[in-house]
DNA sequence: CCCTGATTCGC
DNA sequence: GCGAATCAGG
């Protein structure tokens, strides 16, 4: 693979975004995270905040905090997958089909808090109760506490990626525990993930 | 151990 | 210019 400027596009943006370098070469692929930091720095755009080039020293550079305002961002829990990529612009003025959904009054009439989240793609099924087997079900309670309860990001191939509470609230998390070598889920999850059919039957109606 | 970025240096 | 190997941390 060689650094096309569409590569070195992703690269630049992924780096802005805050992306570590092990997740942009996932994304590029065909590369590894040395060749993504080496390519970071020969592009000059490695880190120093403010950096301004190549100042000859002034090193002490005071002001270390900015009282103004405190911008304690938490890492953005940005959608894994989010593409802002080239929106596909249909070319198509034609009637836009279905009126806006938003209302001309700016004012977001949705009840927020429950509603609006994306909710993503399919997720794991929650457990019903009545298709778990007591011994398992008890298994996941007993896990669920000691869970790392670790954000989206945080997730890696080695973690459980079981959900755990309302994604539509801040009481959602991941799992995260050690996950089986090759699963999503760790033990625990993996129990009530995947069923012989015959369990299911068996314990069904 | 898992992970992070930084640097070196042969290619 | 490239990136594996290595270093230095968390």
């Amino acid at each position: 693979m060689s650094w096309t400027d569409e590569r070195v596009e992703t690269l630049k943006r992924m780096w802005a975004e805050g992306q570590s370098a092990s997740q942009i070469a996932k994304e590029l692929g065909g590369v590894t995270r040395n060749a993504v930091i080496g390519k970071v720095h020969r592009l000059g755009l490695s880190n120093r905040v403010a950096g301004g080039k190549e100042e000859d020293e002034a090193e002490a550079a005071p002001a270390p905090a900015a009282p103004a305002a405190a911008p304690r961002a938490e890492p953005r829990p940005e959608p894994v997958a989010a593409r802002p990529e080239a929106a596909p612009r249909p070319a198509t003025p034609e009637r836009p089909a279905a009126a806006p959904a938003a209302p001309a009054g700016n004012v977001m009439p949705i009840p927020l808090r429950k509603a609006i989240v994306p909710a993503g793609q399919p997720l794991p099924p929650q457990p019903s109760a009545n298709e778990i087997s007591p011994e398992a079900l008890a298994s996941v309670r007993e896990v669920e506490k000691r869970a790392r309860k670790l954000t989206l990001m945080e997730l890696t191939e080695r973690t459980c990626k079981w959900p755990i509470g309302d994604p539509a609230t801040d009481d959602f998390w991941f799992c995260g525990l050690p996950s089986l070598p090759g699963k999503p889920y760790c033990e625990a999850h993996v129990g009530v993930a995947f069923q012989p059919m015959s369990a299911r039957r068996d314990r069904r109606r």
